[in-house]
DNA sequence: TATACTTGTAAGTGATTACTCACTTTTTAT
DNA sequence: ATAAAAAGTGAGTAATCACTTACAAGTATA
């Protein structure tokens, strides 16, 4: 992808996430980028075809951080390297979670396969610990991850002390 | 309220949850409810009044429940019962639920008066308890139901165990 | 029954939408 | 240097958008 593509998929990330991906027509992100509205078409065939580039190229930078979890072997570093995920989002790429969190809510269909592989890994993790219900176990990590997603991203909650408490409560320290 | 007015915003309450405010036309609207379109501006001046009249209409339903959670002065039990709220979406509600989440995250400024007086309740209750930092005690509970919530709301999670293990960790029972 | 008011409709309105197309400019390869 | 390909533009397009308006039907009260 070009520098000038980039530019675009940044724009257009950006507009999507404050304003939704209906909101936000073709016209405002080729203004915002200074591109003529042709060449998006051009580049990405259509408004869709721009919304999947946009998944990829943010998923493909994320997976490193999913991949960092999934190849600990010790079952509760792992765990406890899960819960610390949302924590440590880059200020920078919170555009990028926004719009994926909005879009959860909007395409039931959607759900990018590194998420998967995550959850598996954190099953395994609990089977190793000899868990009674390692799936419900790690549907648990999933929703303090959603839910401190939430709060991090639309909030903008002073997060210092709450990794601490929440990984005390699972006895992960 | 009439019943014809009701069942306008039951419908559009339905199309905006499933494909969003901004993807959803008020003609797509008054042919679902089988009124004509122009009757939709009539009854609540816009699209936005629209909206604002769903949101009304679901959440004096919903606090009832925050009133539930407030009126609770033990606040051990008053934190169990905030916990549980989730658990006990009644599943008509869920698309107007569905609805709220998605708006979170794409009407920033938006947020409901019941939702602050809950979360000043909570932070009440763990001072009562005498806990250091019962704001972000309150957080955590808020970032339980958050997560919960979306897991209930998304997947459709068996939540059968999944409260009591909660309420465990939090030693809550 | 007559009058006033609300409820409802159908056919519009200008503005905006995603997208196309004919064309020019820039880059790349030989 | 030249030809081919890619990048980029700007003015279109038909369709759809939220919303209006003129008017008809229904309903309540005198």
């Amino acid at each position: 992808m070009t520098d000038k593509q980039i530019n675009i998929l940044i724009t257009a990330m950006k507009l999507f996430a404050s304003l939704g991906f209906d909101g936000t027509s073709t016209k405002a992100i080729a203004k915002e980028a200074g591109v003529s509205e042709g060449l998006i078409f051009k580049h990405f065939k259509n408004k869709e075809g721009l919304l999947e580039a946009i998944i990829n190229y943010g998923m493909e930078k994320a997976s490193v951080y999913f991949s960092e979890v999934i190849l600990i072997s010790e079952p509760k570093k792992r765990i406890k390297k899960a819960i610390s995920l949302p924590f440590t989002i880059d200020p920078n790429d919170n555009q990028f979670w926004k719009l994926m969190y909005a879009l959860k809510w909007q395409r039931a269909e959607y759900q990018p396969s590194p998420f998967v592989l995550f959850r598996a890994s954190l099953v395994d993790a609990f089977e190793q610990l000899g868990y009674d219900n390692p799936e419900m176990e790690a549907t648990l990590i999933e929703v303090i991850i959603d839910g401190v997603a939430t709060q991090i991203l639309l909030k903008n909650i002073d997060a210092g002390t709450l990794l601490e408490t929440i990984l005390n409560k699972h006895s992960l320290n």
